[in-house]
RNA sequence: UGUCCUGUAGUGUAAUUGGCAACACGUCUGACUCUGAAUCAGAAGAGUCCAGGUUCGACCCCUGGCAGGACAACCA
């Protein structure tokens, strides 16, 4: 690694969003004794998606930029959806992000006991009480946006007999079901979520961490603006379907009324990108159904899909920066995220020749048993990478895209009779083109140009193009996986009506067994990055083994031969 | 017949107490090139949702519309 890889060197300008302008308001009033603090508050449910990266550079990127602390936060209210396995995933994505909670790791769950005191609290207060109807009544008896709700018949019950209840609902007396407890605030709210909102369900479900030990779990409603308050945290950032629970939020943190620090709710625009899905529940999906191979396959758009597929943090970190934060609902263009990978790799990535549907060339005017190792640059962005040596032999494989019988007009590669240089090393000319009975090209027989051995003629003779090679000997046998957009849609989740699943991409994947990469290659640990040259960035996958390389399509290069031949 | 939020080139974001609408991606030229990449130079593309108002001057302030989104899980 170079000092190319660290972020700071890729000219990225932090830019300013409205968050960062309202923290320094707080600031210049004194708010809040002048700390910030933020929290990255995942539900430990499924895997981290690019999304969640974006919320994850935001809250840690506001601590580092404000000199504050950033605390993780597992979100863990409801058992029956949440897994150890989730809770590592997302420590080790945020970690891979390359940022650090330190010693601030904290769940909902450790506060369970004192949201239940705190539910205790309000029942005395008059302020909590046990309602006793069913879902599908308390449901109706909230109303509409548009039409008030109507009060429950057990709204007020006793405290007396609210405490005796939520103790025997905290005592798994009674089955899920039986009874909730709510809040009680105003059922003619014009904010729904203001209209008694229940605070506690029975639930006898196993917790990850808890284990059995509670039959009643809080909501979200009742835990987030609390936990927030309990570790000091200054600016609670959220997405923008949270902002009508803001009221409530702030309600709760009201009722604390411990001291006149409060915690601030602030919202933003999820992201959206195009061709793919993000939310968990459609991801999961995917997973369930086997769509894909897991959550990490390297289609996902999931940090350990975008991570075994070969992107970088420092690429995530700098799309996470470039789109910037609003609060309006948008849709960014893939092609943003993948110029940040390029941007990045082309700065860092080994270079390296890999022949992905091979064509043979036999150099008729090679010696037999010949074999000289040429030298190559390992990053011409990179001079301090050095160089390498790549082996060179009478049997070649060139991509058999660059070869064609009879060339349209702009085509500049190999064709009968044209000389073309194979880079690093000789001018080739094609004299003789080989089929077999079908009339398929099986190969080529060229001649090569000894004294162009480097790549340039002593005579000064241009040639048009340049190739990539590999020997045939030499090179190494290796799978490749190319990788294209999961949808073909841009939206998929966008049409009413239609299954997002109605619009995947059924050649998403493509296997190709067949590809011969330069020896270089061999050495490769799992996740290496690599520029395979003129196609475009590769990473070896997980699946590698010593005898069966597997890389994986990162992102192709940009080309613009292949742009305006889609054009005809 | 509600409450809250949001409307700036194709996309995303700017415009620091009101002062010639800027940047990035994308697109298109051209230069350079041992990657049809990268790099470099340049171009096209919005008059800021609409209508009024205040002002010498409005993306910004005011009024009224319009459009889109969120909210009716014992999910988060």
């Amino acid at each position: 690694m170079t000092d190319n890889s660290t972020p700071e060197n890729l000219d990225i300008q932090k830019k300013v969003n409205f968050i960062h302008s309202q923290i320094t308001d707080d600031l210049k009033v004194g708010k809040n004794d002048n700390r910030v603090h933020t929290r990255f508050p995942p539900e430990p449910n499924g895997y981290l998606h690019i999304g969640h990266a974006k919320s994850i550079c935001l809250n840690f990127g506001i601590a580092e930029k404000f000199n504050g602390k950033c605390n993780l936060r597992f979100d863990d209210t409801n058992p029956s959806k949440e897994e150890t396995e989730y809770v590592e995933s997302i420590m080790e994505d945020v970690h891979w992000l390359g940022f650090d909670w330190a010693d601030r790791l904290y769940y909902a769950s450790d506060y369970f006991e004192k949201l239940h005191e705190f539910a205790v609290l309000l029942i005395k207060d008059g302020k909590a009480y046990v309602d006793d109807q069913d879902a599908e009544t308390i449901s109706s008896q909230k109303g509409t946006p548009t039409r008030p709700g109507i009060e429950s018949p057990f709204r007020n019950r006793s405290v007396e007999e609210n405490l005796d209840l939520f103790r025997r609902m905290t005592n798994g007396e009674f089955d899920e079901g039986a009874c909730v407890l709510r809040a009680k605030i105003d059922m003619n709210s014009p904010n729904m979520h203001m209209r008694d909102p229940i605070i506690y369900r029975i639930m006898k479900a196993h917790h990850h961490r808890t284990g059995d030990k509670w039959c009643v779990y809080p909501m979200y409603d009742f835990a987030h603006g609390q936990c927030d308050f309990w570790e000091g945290i200054t600016h609670s950032i959220c997405t923008l379907e949270f902002e009508v629970h803001r009221p409530l939020y702030n309600w709760f943190v009201d009722q604390l009324q411990e001291t006149d620090y409060r915690p601030r709710q602030i919202e933003f625009a999820r992201l959206n990108l195009t061709y793919t899905v993000m939310s968990k529940r459609k991801l999961l999906e995917l997973v369930k159904d086997k769509h894909v191979s897991g959550w990490d396959d390297p289609r996902m758009p999931t940090i350990s899909g975008l991570r075994r597929r070969g992107y970088t943090p420092e690429s995530i970190r700098n799309f996470s920066d470039r789109i910037g934060v609003t609060k309006v609902d948008g849709m960014i263009d893939v092609s943003l995220l993948e110029y940040s990978v390029r941007e990045h790799l082309n700065k860092t990535a080994q270079r390296v020749m890999g022949v992905l549907n091979p064509l043979k060339v036999i150099i008729t005017n090679y010696p037999e048993n010949g074999y000289e190792e040429l030298d190559a640059i390992n990053n011409p962005e990179d001079e301090e990478m050095g160089m390498r040596n790549v082996p060179f032999s009478k049997e070649l494989f060139i991509e058999r895209d660059d070869f064609m019988e009879n060339p349209p007009k702009k085509f500049y590669r190999l064709s009968p009779g044209t000389e073309v240089r194979l880079r690093y090393a000789y001018f080739i000319t094609c004299n003789e083109v080989v089929k077999d009975e079908n009339g398929n090209v099986t190969e080529l027989l060229c001649t090569y140009d000894p004294a162009s051995k480097g790549g340039n003629s002593p005579d000064g003779r241009k040639v048009k193009s340049t190739l990539h090679w590999v020997s045939a000997k030499h090179a190494v046998k290796s799978e490749v996986r190319m990788y294209d957009r999961l949808f073909r849609d841009e939206n998929p989740d966008g049409h009413k009506d239609i299954d997002f699943k109605e619009f995947m991409n059924p050649d998403s994947l493509n296997v190709i067994t067949d590809c011969y990469i330069e020896p270089f290659v061999k050495n490769a640990k799992p996740l290496d990055h690599f520029q395979f040259e003129r196609l475009g960035y590769f990473n070896l996958d997980l699946d590698s083994t010593k005898e069966k390389p597997v890389f994986n399509l990162t992102v192709q290069l940009r080309d613009s031969w292949a742009r305006e031949q889609n054009k005809n």
